[in-house]
RNA sequence: GCGGAAAUAGCUCAGUUGGUAGAGCGCAACCUUGCCAAGGUUGAGGUCGCGGGUCCGAAUCCCGUUUUCCGCUCCA
């Protein structure tokens, strides 16, 4: 089976065994938003539970919160948003490309520039020592047409930039004369302006009304809250806020499953440190988060670090971890080097002031940041895309199960009776009542053992637990263990610390 | 957003020049059986993605549309 195979066959049975459906599938469905179902949810909010027990447990200096997802319009433009994610687009109809439109304009204002230098490198040349780069600048007729060509489109961009006139915008390129590097073409679509964030209105009337945007990162709470936690906690620098939450992002193309969502979740990690040692907490947080990732178990080789060599405008280093999807290696997590952008920009947007004073050193400063970020989404499809195997059975049969980490699974244990009869189903029940306030347990009494342990194993339950006739009398039971089918008897009152040493989130947290 | 492909029962699919909508698996009840997807009986479930058009008659032909997949494009 190729892995795209692989994946067509994974998304179909996301949605046989209720981890993931399409949303409002009942109306034909909406584009790239999914539902998750009674399986999902669990494996979710196990992922989250071991990200949030990381961050909040084992570092006695990072706390969380849970800010909202509506805010201060104003902080999207201190954050830079309503500027980076406000893209003018534009289509050549006849290489069917689409381009930026600004950055058509600001190529076409390089080359010219590249013309004017040319011009002075010439005038360099001729002249050997007396060329003086002012005056010929200054005289050189060639060098003034370009130039005046230059400050023409620069200030007509500049302008239409101001008062984001999409029409200016296309007028310029029109007029100009750029071509489209593919087709060489003029033949260009209107400019169109595509804004990642969603928005609404907040107040009831329409007079009164405000435009908010749906937060498209869950950071801005954290950042906006700073103050606060640090005062009333009483946090001493370093220390981290965790935050997990729904964010939105009005992609222009959301595809692969849930890997690219319009509404999707992220868990973020914001640590504020001291200006200069960032790059030092970044490479501990590389380091760390690779660790949670690998504790997993889901093999070292299936991760890698990806350096971005073209930084965000608010980052000094950045890397993503990396884990192989069937669609190949993509990003899973964000590590990145915010430095003092945020925070200083929302002092001067807020007007308040945003400081740390050190009482050690007797310094006031702004912290640097360093965040973690990664999509709850992507990792739910990591451990699902990872853990589907179609195994061939020594019989020639094929079995298809979820080896998922078992402290990630859903349902911890299935009870089963072996027959619905004799008093086995009244044991069962009360194998259930001993483990269920535990684990995430199922009782199933329909079909034959085999089938039920399949069943099982397509939704990655660890143990099976199976009361026989023989059950009556030794209180004794049948563990079956998914990944290697064995199975062993195990008293029942010792069956919930069997169980509990393999399933038990914590356990997983001791290692790291 | 552009180009290509697809959509029939919960799932996988069949459905022949246009003529009463089918199978396997699954699901529900009961009987038989009892450790790796057993057998039997009975039953529920589909205006063939949606909307138009052609036709005596459309799952089938034509147009539009929605959703999904693949390739471009985009991805702070």
């Amino acid at each position: 089976m190729t892995q795209e195979e692989l994946f067509k066959v994974l998304v179909a049975h996301c949605k046989e065994y209720g981890f993931i459906f399409p949303s409002s599938e009942i109306y034909d469905g909406l584009a790239a938003v999914y539902d998750y179902g009674q399986m999902g949810v669990e494996l979710k909010n196990n992922i989250k539970q071991y990200w949030w027990n990381a961050m909040t447990r084992l570092n006695e200096n990072i706390v969380g919160i849970d800010s909202c997802i509506f805010m201060h319009p104003r902080i999207w433009e201190a954050s830079g948003h309503v500027g980076a994610f406000n893209d003018p687009l534009i289509d050549n109809k006849d290489s069917k490309k689409r381009y930026r439109a600004d950055v058509l304009i600001e190529d076409y204002l390089a080359k010219i520039e590249e013309k004017m230098n040319k011009e002075v490198e010439k005038g360099r040349k001729r002249f050997g020592e007396a060329f003086n780069e002012e005056q010929f600048r200054a005289t050189n007729p060639n060098v003034l047409r370009e130039k005046a060509k230059y400050d023409e489109v620069h200030n007509r961009y500049k302008k239409a930039e101001d008062a984001n006139d999409l029409a200016e915008y296309k007028q310029i390129i029109v007029d100009c004369g750029i071509v489209c590097p593919i087709s060489g073409t003029c033949n260009w679509t209107d400019v169109r302006q595509f804004n990642l964030m969603f928005s609404t209105s907040i107040g009831s009337t329409s007079e009164g009304a405000s435009t908010i945007y749906l937060r498209p990162e869950t950071a801005q709470g954290i950042f906006v809250n700073y103050l606060n936690v640090q005062k009333t906690g009483r946090m001493k620098i370093p220390f981290g806020i965790a935050q997990i939450g729904k964010a939105f992002r009005n992609e222009i193309v959301a595809r692969q499953f849930i890997f690219r969502m319009r509404e999707f979740e992220q868990m973020e990690m914001q640590f504020f440190i001291k200006p200069g040692t960032e790059l030092e907490w970044f490479k501990k947080w590389k380091e760390q988060r690779m660790k949670w990732h690998v504790n997993l178990g889901m093999g070292a080789e299936n991760y890698r670090f990806h350096d971005h060599e073209k930084l965000a405008h608010y980052a000094n280093a950045a890397t993503d971890i990396e884990f192989l999807f069937p669609f190949g290696f993509k990003e899973l997590e964000g590590i990145h080097s915010r430095t003092n952008w945020d925070l200083g920009r929302h002092q001067q947007y807020s007007g308040r002031k945003i400081e740390y004073f050190d009482p050690e050193e007797g310094v006031a400063y702004t912290p640097y940041v360093v965040e973690t970020s990664i999509g709850v989404d992507r990792m739910v499809l990591a451990v699902l895309s990872h853990s589907y195997k179609e195994e061939k059975l020594e019989n020639g049969e094929t079995r298809v199960v979820l080896s998922i980490p078992a402290p990630l699974a859903p349902v911890k244990a299935a009870v089963l009776p072996l027959v619905k009869k004799d008093g086995l189903p009244e044991l069962a029940q009360k194998v259930m009542d001993e483990l269920k306030y535990d684990f995430n347990c199922q009782y199933e009494e329909k079909d034959s053992i085999g089938k039920r342990y399949r069943r099982q194993d397509a939704i990655g339950t660890p143990y099976c637990i199976t009361v026989d006739h023989q059950s009556l009398e030794d209180g004794c039971v049948t563990v079956r263990e998914r990944d290697t089918m064995s199975q062993e008897r195990v008293k029942i009152e010792d069956l919930r610390a069997l169980i509990d040493k393999r399933v038990n989130l914590n356990n997983l947290l001791r290692n790291l």
